[in-house]
DNA sequence: TCGATTTATCGATGCGTATCGACGATGCGT
DNA sequence: ACGCATCGTCGATACGCATCGATAAATCGA
């Protein structure tokens, strides 16, 4: 592996000169510039990141923090983790894994033998063990997901109360008055992350301010307590009965449970999941949706660590950041009455 | 941020010391052992990585290939990537996560700037136009997925002709003589991962020499194109339909599709999917599964290149290890007559 | 034309660890 | 009691880069 100094080397300057060339920071001439560039070319020289390291105390890797394996929504958590990865690079940062069996040592691991110059940490729950861990870090932390207590933290997460009144507000103008809420599953709920509160509160508070009844029922990730829930909604409901099911496998089993009872979404019930805009149209009935943005959190995640480690100031920052959500109508739902 | 200068300092004792306390690679004496680590732990010293990789020439750090993203797929992906790192740090090990958009370039720029010390790629095609830079890499390197021309790589992956053969067999014994086969989704198949072919060609070959006969049907993403398959396999069987699903979305439109027919599997119709034993229960009816275990694979994958790495000869390797899928029973496939 | 600036480059040093050679201390046999 | 191997520790050095101060060269003003 060819190192600085062959480079200086072989253009006939001093290795200082390269690292000049290379980071900017002093003025270089043309001609020499073209000259270290060139031999750069040449011998394919790439710095070494630990001497690098060492010597910038800055490793420009990013630990991303992963929950543990939960079995169930994976193919979101993927998403996150693709989309983190991929702007880490556009910053010019890379990204490593750090899976949440290490718990919080993990994260004292990592900024302790400073792999890392900062921590993402992705599902945090309402009252997170990691977080009196990450306070005492002297690195910038990015919560993905909003603890019940956000001090001192730097937090973002999809606007769920927003999600919330969207899916309520679009229901109303298309004429409900009854509307039925299936929570995500047990397995979600359990883990205490509090979006699922959030999204409630969102969607109650529109739901007073528009004479709207809301009837919630727990998730289930089986067939009967989803069943079991529709006939009590419907049971609960005069005219088109209008469900929301924010929980993808929620959703999936709820339009099974709607098709079994012969009712056509979009016909005879309105329904409002929550998928990308892909899968959406991909379903018999397209769904309306309420977009969570995942691919949007994920980016402004990055975008904001990066930025804390630019101005390595070192006093604690806090700050709350929401991402927009946007809903969707497709065929799932009715259309609002002509000239609403 | 303790050094392990530090260290020695508040043990009395040089520099090297500490160095060699941490290692093992030179005798210690019992008492300056004990000093030494109650200064690191008083310290909470931790040894800093650059500093580590520049002097050791090693990051203990993997770089981990994942495949640009499909929308699909993901949830199999996450599960392959999460024991990946977990695995990983049993071995001292951490990984670093590299996408595919960054392309063959991102191979070279991990491995030039010596942030890994090896590489695991993902999901590797038939034709990879990744395997040319790998060869000339002078890391170990470790595909998972078996490429065309495996020569000069080490590969591992599910023995997906071994599953082939096991369905085959199981239907076989259980008295099926004609069994319809629906392959993976076309942006599983277009991919040009070989594993489609090597599980038919185990089938195929289970099928001959028993006497079977197999149809093939295309795999779908959408519900049209199942019905019409099934329809076509019902139509060209006698007695007892036998169905084979490797592929995870496939089986949940196709247990729809056979529902609407009013099969019941198990009772009218066999089925056998592709599932973890905890989603084979949850279904309606257990399912029958073929398990291509992606946990096994992706613990011999990190157990394989770590060892790679411990041995730093620098011959190129050349090997390829098929793990044994397992075939498991539930009630969605018929039993085999008694005493059979 | 000469000193005062500015510009471009060089040399030296430090970052924190691993490792090698050296050296004093200890134990051995005779 | 003396030479000799063994054990445990130390000091010095290298790893590859960033950065600082210094210096030579070029530019400018008067």
């Amino acid at each position: 592996m060819p190192t600085s100094k062959d480079v200086a080397q072989a253009a006939g300057v001093a290795q200082s000169t390269v690292s000049y060339v290379l980071s900017g920071k002093r003025p270089i001439s043309e001609k020499t510039r073209k000259k270290v560039e060139a031999a750069i070319e040449e011998l394919t020289y790439q710095p070494n990141a630990g001497a690098r390291a060492l010597a910038g105390r800055r490793t420009r890797v990013i630990g991303l923090v992963i929950p543990f394996i939960p079995e169930l929504e994976m193919a979101s958590l993927m998403e996150f983790v693709s989309v983190i990865a991929s702007t880490a690079r556009q910053f010019d940062h890379d990204i490593l894994l750090v899976t949440e069996d290490e718990g919080a040592a993990g994260l004292r691991r990592v900024v302790g033998q400073q792999i890392c110059d900062g921590l993402i940490l992705m599902q945090v729950e309402d009252e997170d063990e990691r977080l009196p861990v990450a306070r005492t870090l002297n690195v910038p932390v990015l919560l993905i997901g909003i603890p019940r207590d956000p001090s001192g933290l730097v937090c973002i997460d999809a606007d769920f109360e927003m999600a919330g009144d969207q899916c309520i507000r679009d229901l109303a103008s298309a004429g409900h008055s009854v509307v039925s809420i299936i929570e995500w599953q047990p397995a979600v709920v359990n883990r205490h992350v509090n979006y699922v509160d959030r999204f409630m509160r969102g969607a109650d508070t529109a739901a007073e301010s528009l004479g709207v009844a809301v009837h919630h029922f727990p998730g289930g990730a089986d067939v009967a307590i989803i069943s079991e829930s529709v006939d009590k909604a419907l049971a609960a409901t005069e005219g088109v009965p209008a469900f929301i099911a924010p929980d993808r496998t929620i959703q999936d089993i709820l339009r099974r449970a709607l098709t079994a009872r012969g009712l056509t979404p979009g016909v005879d019930v309105s329904v409002i999941g929550s998928a990308s805009p892909t899968l959406a149209e991909l379903q018999p009935v397209p769904l309306s949706t309420i977009d969570l943005r995942p691919k949007e959190v994920s980016r402004r995640a990055v975008k904001i660590i990066c930025d804390l480690l630019e101005t390595e100031n070192q006093g604690p920052h806090e700050s709350l950041e929401l991402v927009p959500t946007v809903i969707t109508h497709r065929a799932s739902t009715l259309r609002p009455p002509h000239g609403s």
